[in-house]
DNA sequence: GTAGGGTTAG
C-alpha cells in the first residue's frame, strides 16, 4: 500500500500515470476510492487491474487525462498488449469524447506498432486533424508492413494535403522506394525540403541507395556530409560490405576511425562481412580475437562463423560455433550451409537433426543449404523428401533455391532430360544459376547438345557473359560444328565482350598478394615463374597433361598451353608454396570460376607436395587434399 | 507522439 499523503504529493510522484485532474478530483460524483485505486495500479505497473479499474471509472463517467492515457498506451505498446490497449482506445473515446491530435496519434501509433494496419487507417480515417506525425506514423506502418505501394501513396496524399514532410517522414519513406527511379525522385524532394543534412535521412539514402545496388549514389550522400555520426558511417560501410566491395568498406572503416569514431558491433560485423567477402581469413581472424574480450553480440558471432566457413577454415567455425552463448536460426543455417559448402555434407544434415532436436523451426534458407547438402552428398531420396515436405513440416514453399537444389540433384546424378523437364515445369522461372548448374552437369556428364541448349538459356539472361561463350563454342567445336562455333565467336566480338581479367589472391602476413594472368608487377614474380615451371616439369613427369579444353579454341597449341601455364590461380599457388611453412594449409580465394586444367593441376600438387590447398570460386569450394578434391571433380 | 546502420542462400 502506498502511504497516504496529501492529494498534492500523489500528484508530483506519479505524474506519467496521474488520472487526478482538479476536474475530477473534485467532482462530488466521482468515487475516489476507484481513482485512488486506479493511480496506485499506474503507479505499480500494473497493467490489468489498472485496465480492469479504467473501465468501472468509465461506467461512473469518469475520463482520465490526456497524459495518463498516453502512457497507458505506450504501456500497452511496450508490452504487446494488443487487448489492452484496444480497451484504452475505446476509453478514451468513451462518452462522446473526441482526442486531440496527440493523443489520436499515439493511439495509431500503437496500431502500427502491432501492425494492425486496417485499423489504424479506419482511426486515421475518422482524425478531424492530422498533422506530419499521423501520416508520418501511417508511412512508417505500411512501409514495416512491406506494403510499399500504400507508404508511397500516403506520401502523396500527404503532399496533397499541404502538410510538409520532416526528417522523419523522409526516413520512413525511403524504405518504400519501388524502383531506383522513385529514389532519386525523393531524393530530389528531400534536398528541397532542406533535409539532406539530417544525419537519419542521411543513414536512410545510404542504405536504400546500397539496396538498390547503386552504392556509389550512397557514397555521394555520404561524401556530402560535413557531421555526421556513426550509424552515418556504419551505413556506408555497410553498403560497400554488401555490395561485395569489401576493400572500399575496410578503407572507409579506418577512416572511420581515423574521424574519431570506434567501431561498435555493427560496424565490426560488416568488417567481418568485407573479411568474408574477399576470403581474409587472418584480418577476420583479428578482428574474433579483439571482439571476444567485448560482451558477445549474437549477429556478430553469426557474422563470424560465416567468415570461418566461407575462408574454408572448418575447424575454427566449429569451434566458434559450440563456443556461442545464443544460436538462431540464421547460425545453425550458416554453420550447415557451410558444412556443405566445404564438402562436408553428411555432417551438415546431421546438424540440421540436430538443429531440429534443440526446437528451432528451420526457415528458407535453412531448407537450402539441407537441399544443397543433400544434392553433394548424392542423397536422391532424401532431397525429394525434404523438397516435397518442408511445406508441411516448417511451413515453409519451395522456391527457386531449392528448385535449383532439385535441378542439381538429378544433374549430378547424370539424370540430365529429367533435371529439364522438372526445370520447365517448376512454378518460379529459371534463373542463371539454376542453368549454370546444369551446364556443369552436362560438362561431367559429357552431354554436349543439351550443354548447347543450356547454354543458350545462360546467353537469354546474360549476353555479356563471356565464360558462357567459350563454352558454346567449345562445345560446338567439338562436335565438329565448326560454322556454328565460327557464328559464336562473331557474335562475341560484335558484342565486345570482354573478358574480367581472373585474378586470385592470397594473404599472407596480414597482405594481400594478388596474381593476375600476364600482369609483372609482383616484386617476386620472376622467381614464382620459375618454379612454377620447374613444378609443371615434375608434374607432367608424373603424368600431367594440360586440359586445352577451357580455352577459345582458335589459339594454336603452344600457345593455348602457355595462356594456361600462368593462370592466376597457378601463380598464388605457387606463392602460397613457397611463402608457407611446411603443413600450412594453403587459402587461395579467385574471382571466376576454377578451370579445369587448374583443377587438375592442384590435385596433383596436393599430391605430390602433401599440402591442403584450399581455393575458393565464386561459388564453390574445392578442398584439395592428397590428390583429391572435395568438390568430387564437378563443379 | 512519427525516423537511421550489422548476420544465413544455389
Amino acid at each position: 500500500m502506498l502511504p497516504k499523503f496529501p492529494m498534492k504529493s500523489i500528484l508530483k510522484a506519479i505524474r506519467p500515470y496521474n488520472v487526478c485532474t482538479t476536474q475530477t478530483l473534485y467532482n462530488p460524483s466521482s468515487p475516489s476510492a476507484l481513482i485512488d485505486d486506479f493511480t496506485r495500479f499506474c503507479y505499480q505497473r500494473d497493467l490489468p487491474r489498472a485496465i480492469k479499474t479504467m473501465g468501472s471509472l468509465q461506467k461512473h463517467g469518469i475520463r482520465a487525462d490526456s497524459i495518463t492515457y498516453s502512457e497507458l498506451i505506450k504501456y500497452c505498446i511496450s508490452r504487446g498488449a494488443i487487448k489492452e490497449g484496444k480497451l484504452v482506445h475505446n476509453h478514451v473515446y468513451s462518452n462522446g469524447y473526441e482526442p486531440k491530435v496527440f493523443l489520436n496519434n499515439i493511439l495509431l501509433n500503437m496500431y502500427v506498432k502491432f501492425e494492425l494496419l486496417d485499423e489504424a487507417l479506419v482511426l486515421f480515417d475518422q482524425m478531424p486533424d492530422r498533422n506530419v506525425v499521423s501520416w508520418t506514423t501511417m508511412i512508417s506502418g505500411y512501409s514495416n508492413g512491406k506494403l510499399y505501394v500504400e507508404a508511397l501513396g500516403f506520401l502523396v496524399l500527404m503532399f496533397r494535403d499541404g502538410v510538409v514532410p520532416n526528417g522523419f517522414t523522409f526516413s520512413s519513406v525511403l524504405r518504400a522506394c519501388d524502383s531506383l527511379g522513385t529514389l532519386r525522385q525523393i531524393h530530389c524532394s528531400i534536398v528541397k525540403n532542406g533535409l539532406d543534412s539530417d544525419v537519419f535521412v542521411r543513414s536512410s539514402m545510404i542504405d536504400i541507395y546500397s539496396k538498390w545496388g547503386e552504392i556509389q549514389s550512397g557514397f555521394c550522400v555520404f561524401d556530402e556530409m560535413v557531421t555526421g555520426d556513426l550509424v552515418v558511417w556504419n551505413s556506408i560501410i555497410a553498403g560497400f560490405a554488401q555490395n561485395g566491395n569489401g576493400d572500399e568498406a575496410l578503407e572507409n572503416f579506418k577512416d572511420m576511425k581515423r574521424a574519431g569514431f570506434s567501431g561498435n558491433h555493427a560496424s565490426l560485423t560488416s568488417v567481418m562481412r568485407a573479411c568474408t567477402g574477399l576470403a581474409l581469413l587472418e584480418l577476420g581472424r583479428q578482428v574474433h580475437v579483439y571482439v571476444v574480450k567485448s560482451p558477445r553480440d549474437l549477429i556478430l558471432d553469426n557474422a563470424l562463423l560465416d567468415m570461418y566457413c566461407k575462408c574454408g577454415n572448418l575447424e575454427d567455425a566449429k569451434s566458434a560455433f559450440e563456443l556461442m552463448p545464443e544460436k538462431d536460426v540464421i547460425s545453425w543455417s550458416t554453420m550447415i550451409s557451410g558444412l556443405a559448402q566445404n564438402g562436408c555434407s553428411l555432417e551438415a544434415l546431421e546438424l540440421f537433426h540436430s538443429m531440429k532436436a534443440s526446437g528451432l523451426t528451420p526457415n528458407y534458407i535453412t531448407m537450402v543449404g539441407v537441399l544443397f547438402a543433400c544434392s553433394h552428398a548424392g542423397l536422391a531420396d532424401d532431397g525429394w523428401f525434404y523438397f516435397r515436405s518442408m511445406k508441411q513440416f516448417f511451413g515453409v514453399d519451395p522456391g527457386r533455391e531449392h528448385c535449383g537444389c532439385m535441378a542439381d540433384l538429378l544433374g549430378r546424378a547424370g539424370k540430365l532430360d529429367e533435371a529439364i523437364k522438372f526445370i520447365h515445369e517448376m512454378e518460379c522461372e529459371p534463373d542463371v544459376v539454376m542453368w549454370r548448374t546444369l551446364l556443369g552437369a552436362c560438362r561431367v556428364h559429357k552431354n554436349m547438345d543439351l550443354a548447347i541448349y543450356v547454354a543458350k538459356q545462360i546467353l537469354k539472361l546474360e549476353p555479356e557473359d563471356e565464360g558462357t561463350y567459350i563454352l558454346l563454342s567449345n562445345a560446338y567445336a567439338t562436335t565438329q560444328r565448326w560454322e556454328d562455333a565460327e557464328e559464336v565467336r562473331k557474335t562475341m566480338k560484335g558484342k565486345g565482350v570482354k573478358k574480367e581479367p581472373g585474378s586470385s589472391w592470397i594473404e599472407l602476413n596480414k597482405q594481400v598478394h594478388a596474381f593476375v594472368l600476364g600482369d609483372k608487377s609482383h616484386p617476386q614474380i620472376l622467381n614464382i615463374v620459375k618454379e612454377l615451371n620447374n613444378l609443371i616439369r615434375r608434374l607432367m613427369e608424373v603424368g600431367y597433361v594440360p586440359d586445352t579444353s577451357f580455352v577459345l579454341h582458335d589459339l594454336e597449341g603452344e600457345q593455348m598451353e602457355d595462356s594456361l601455364r600462368y593462370h592466376s590461380e597457378k601463380l598464388a599457388v605457387m606463392f602460397g608454396l613457397m611463402s608457407l611453412p611446411n603443413g600450412k594449409p594453403v587459402r587461395i580465394m579467385k574471382n571466376l570460376r576454377i578451370c579445369g586444367d587448374c583443377h587438375t593441376f592442384v590435385k596433383l600438387v596436393s599430391k605430390i607436395e602433401d599440402r591442403h590447398i584450399v581455393i575458393r570460386d565464386p561459388v564453390r569450394y574445392h578442398h584439395f587434399k592428397d590428390g583429391v578434391c572435395s568438390c568430387g571433380d564437378y563443379w
